[in-house]
RNA sequence: GGCAUCGUGGCCGAGUGGCUAGGCAGAGGUCUGCAAAACCUUGUACAGCGGUUCGAAUCCGCUCGAUGCCUCCA
């Protein structure tokens, strides 16, 4: 897909908190890491919308030109309940829980996650590394961040020296936060704990004797902290400074801001260069979390199984509904508010498929290259999705234009508005063609169908419209949606 | 309590100093045997109170309310 010149993409970087030019490191290049999930059960949708958000990240990246090296992590090792001396890993705890294998967990919940996630037709990333396949790294790391005096080590457990650190850097400054604040609001430290601040971090923790999940370490058979596999995966498979690290906005603090000092610690350099952040995705107005309960899964809007909506909707409703908002504002979940989606989707998605039948003229009203160029003001404008479907909409009504006889369209403009139009739905957006995907099925779907409205034109032409009703009434019972026109009756799937 | 973000019409949701966001729902119309679907047209808005400005929903201040983070969370 060419580059398209003259064009500007503004991202709102976090760490500034406002829309930056994006300039990567290496022309042409981008290098963008992604926060992961913690595989120690199914993701919902809120952990999805974080991932779609960044798939149209990733994917309007490749269609701009860029050669782009995507990262995403599995957490499966050293996400700890809490963060106090007790906190039990939460694979190990869901391990013992169930009485399996932590690697049955980590197996099962992989799976479930790449399964969902294709569902919403996320393109997979270049690299997606695991926590404990980094194991001897996340130590080397460690050994370098000791050695510079930035942690110590406390009974066979690794610590990061937050005030120390701070001393000559700036913890913090990704949240806003200054450490006179948090120690200030901080409760004590239990007697029983090594560290020495409350603010400081594990880098490595001993494992106490009934742990499961250990490895050996020059300080303690233990495991690594959180936040350790996000710095080292990244800067192994980026480089010590790279473009892109997004993830959900929960995980800026503490978690990004320890990635930026183990990075500045380790190396000198600050890590990343455009911090992106997606916002939450809320149920009856709260965020939807796994440790509260308000949280609906992928898998039960696709079923309809839920309390909370009336009908199933498909993954790309779903998908379309999330791209429907801007990735860093809150978006709300409702029955209400998804069946919106489905209606102005099916709409969109039908004038699509019409375009290949459109009349053409000799001169052209529309105006495509102007749509177009709208359609790319959105995206450069920090990938504001819900503008370019609005933009999008604005084709729907030129087609319909075109379709009744007000607008005029030239042969070479049809041709540019479809093929901008499935750029934007199937490439950036991500939306999937269902119509040709089904195209098997439906020539015979098709042939009995049309033979039921042919059966319906002749009990109408005998006025029988007991019978003709009939046939419609219980065709739209089984989903298939007549359509009289003034040339005959088509139908539609709904 | 601290830090951050936000408060837009019946609902969802963009925008951000002067120019219609968009979707859904509602209303009117075209079409139809009646409908449905489809298509066309269309209304109500920027939490409250002050201030800056020729002009503010948009900037500033205050008040009220909500959410996120400050323990794990996409």
């Amino acid at each position: 897909m060419a580059l398209y010149q003259d064009q500007t993409l503004k991202i709102y970087n976090s760490m500034s908190g406002e829309k930056e030019v994006f300039t990567p490191i290496n022309e042409g290049n981008v290098g963008m890491y992604v926060c992961g999930p913690t595989v120690y059960s199914n993701v919902h949708l809120g952990n999805c919308r974080t991932f779609i958000s960044f798939d149209l990240v990733f994917r309007y990246l490749k269609h701009l030109g860029y050669k782009v090296r995507y990262v995403r992590n599995i957490t499966d090792a050293g996400h700890l309940e809490n963060d106090t001396d007790s906190g039990e890993d939460r694979i190990a705890k869901k391990a013992r829980i169930e009485q399996i294998e932590p690697m049955e967990v980590v197996q099962r919940y992989t799976v479930d996650f790449h399964n969902i996630l294709q569902k919403f037709n996320n393109l997979p990333p270049s690299i997606e590394p695991t926590a404990t396949g980094h194991i001897v790294e996340q130590i080397e790391i460690i050994k370098t961040i000791l050695e510079k005096g930035y942690a110590y080590e406390a009974n066979g457990s690794v610590y990061f020296d937050v005030l120390k650190f701070n001393e000559d850097h700036s913890y913090g400054k990704l949240s806003g936060r200054a450490i006179e604040d948090m120690i200030a609001n901080t409760r004590e430290l239990s007697a029983q704990s090594d560290k020495k601040n409350p603010q400081d971090f594990a880098l490595w923790k001993k494992a106490e004797p009934q742990h499961i999940m250990r490895w050996p370490s020059p300080w303690s058979d233990g495991f690594p902290g959180w936040h350790l596999e996000c710095t080292v995966m990244s800067t192994k498979y980026l480089g010590e400074e790279f473009d892109i690290h997004g993830g959900g906005m929960d995980l800026k603090f503490p978690h990004h801001e320890c990635e930026i000092a183990q990075g500045e610690a380790a190396t000198g350099k600050s890590p990343v260069n455009y911090w992106l952040h997606a916002n939450m995705l809320t149920l009856n107005g709260k965020k939807m979390a796994k440790s509260t309960g308000n949280f609906i899964l992928p898998e039960d809007i696709f079923t309809g199984d839920n309390d909370i909506l009336g009908k199933s909707f498909s993954p790309n409703v779903a998908r379309f509904f999330i791209l429907q908002a801007h990735y860093r504002s809150i978006l709300d979940f409702s029955s209400e508010a998804l069946s919106a989606s489905e209606k102005g989707f099916n709409r969109l998605m039908d004038a699509y498929h019409s375009i290949e039948e459109l009349p053409v003229s000799s001169a052209s009203e529309a105006t495509i290259s102007a749509w177009k160029q709208n359609c790319y003001d959105a995206l450069n404008d920090d990938f504001n999705s819900p503008i370019l479907i609005a933009k999008l909409f604005d084709a729907v009504k030129m087609i319909n234009s075109v379709k009744d006889g007000s607008l005029k369209i030239s042969e070479g403009d049809k041709e540019e508005l479809k093929t901008s139009m499935s750029a934007f739905l199937f490439d950036i957006l991500g939306i999937m063609d269902a119509q040709t995907e089904a195209s098997l099925d439906a020539d015979k779907l098709s042939g009995a169908v049309n033979l039921l409205i042919q059966l319906r034109a002749e009990a109408r032409s005998n006025k029988n419209f007991a019978l003709s009703d009939q046939i419609r009434d219980q065709l739209q019972e089984i989903g298939i949606q007549l359509n009289d026109g003034k040339d005959g009756t088509t139908f539609s799937l709904n």
